[in-house]
DNA sequence: GGCAGAGGTAAGAAATTGTGATATAATATC
DNA sequence: GATATTATATCACAATTTCTTACCTCTGCC
């Protein structure tokens, strides 16, 4: 569990993070503005910041200077493709990532967790991959094996079990995985998991048990 | 841990890669234009030279020259998109990978790590070759052979299928393939590459099926 | 048994990628 | 400097894969 301060001037996008940053066991704050965020930070003691550099009253290169004037918190940043790179750099900003808008909110908690892993742990050569038994997950290959054997799992199978691996041994509703997979724009039978679930065992295998269903409420990973 | 010559004759970029390297246990020495660079080469054995192309005193191109009479030690070379290829491979300059401004400190790191990792076990010299069955890409020379037979790639082909060689095995997505082979700041169609894969796999023959297609996310090599 | 929810099947819809043609830009040649 | 050549980027459409839905069957539970 980690404290983030999320500092950009849309609303969307904060909620965006705030909701995947809570479902990974975050506690975020939110700042609309530069100037907010320089005063927050001030007076709490925050884990990580993900900041936009284009951010109303003080944009976000000040605000990372005027950050690090009092404190050496890991700062994320996020910019338009479009932002001059240069800038980035043209400055002693010590920021520990950055991430092109748009981003996808995956990627970005990707990162997040990679700041706040080396933050902890000095360098601890984490794992990877997966494993379930004879069931093997290589994130970074994106490959999945079954004793060994490369299995092929479409897109949306491989999310899908990427997801539930991610968060195995709690109950998930088939609402949160349309959110959290499809996208909160998803418009669409909750049945339609159903089916992904089914090929996805199928293409499982002997682990097909791994994924347990869950009557009345929806799937949970098992291990 | 290595020891890495940083020759770029701006101040922040050094920085910023100096805190990076340190921060990835290597040690850092700076030089901030040329004829520095060739000096300071001279004297001391680095394990890798990161070096601009445009400095004052002497170019890149001139420095690499410099030092390739006395040493083979690893360059790697930074570079503006809109710097010419011709100029970088026109010569023999036997450069080990170059990397385009503007880019990510994170992708710079993955590079580094690459071409030492190129020097085996021991203290080596970097291998300068890979080979995947009876293709074989010579990396200073820039050329590719099949079974034998040079293959004509164009720079474009090239260094896309040296990045997708250098991280082979990892699922890599069009928004990272452009923004690291491209720059971070090409403003494209990401289809763009899609073109460039079919056109690689034509001149590789036989062996195009080292180029994965992962549907929805992008490319991998697969070795 | 009756019912609601889950599993299975299959077909049309949708999305993604492959490919050839074309336009534009960069480079070589004369 | 003009022209030919090559490389690059984009587009349009074909080929393919994947997704979604409708419908039917099955199962667990009251």
């Amino acid at each position: 569990m980690a404290k983030i301060l999320v500092a950009d001037d849309e609303q969307k996008i904060r909620e965006v993070i705030r909701e995947y940053s809570e479902f990974n066991g975050h506690e975020v704050t939110e700042a609309a503005d530069g100037m907010a965020a320089v005063g927050l930070c001030k007076m709490n003691d925050y884990d990580l910041i993900i900041m936009d550099i284009m951010m109303p009253k003080l944009d976000g290169y000040s605000a990372c200077k005027e950050i690090r004037k009092e404190k050496d918190t890991p700062i994320i940043m996020l910019s338009a493709r479009s932002e001059e790179y240069d800038k980035l750099f043209g400055f002693e900003l010590g920021i520990d990532d950055y991430v092109v808008k748009p981003f996808s909110p995956k990627e970005l908690m990707a990162r997040v967790n990679a700041v706040l892993s080396r933050r902890s742990a000095a360098q601890q050569p984490v794992s990877n991959e997966l494993t379930f038994d004879g069931l093997k997950i290589n994130i970074p290959a994106r490959t999945v094996t079954i004793d060994g054997e490369k299995v092929d799992l479409t897109p949306k199978e491989y999310d899908l079990l990427f997801y539930l691996v991610e968060h195995r041994n709690l109950a998930l509703s088939r609402d949160q995985l349309l959110s959290d997979i499809w996208g909160y724009d998803f418009y669409g039978e909750d049945r339609t998991i159903d089916t992904h679930i089914k090929n996805l065992r199928n293409n499982l295998g002997k682990y097909r048990d791994y994924i347990v269903t869950l009557r009345g409420v929806g799937y949970k990973f098992e291990a």
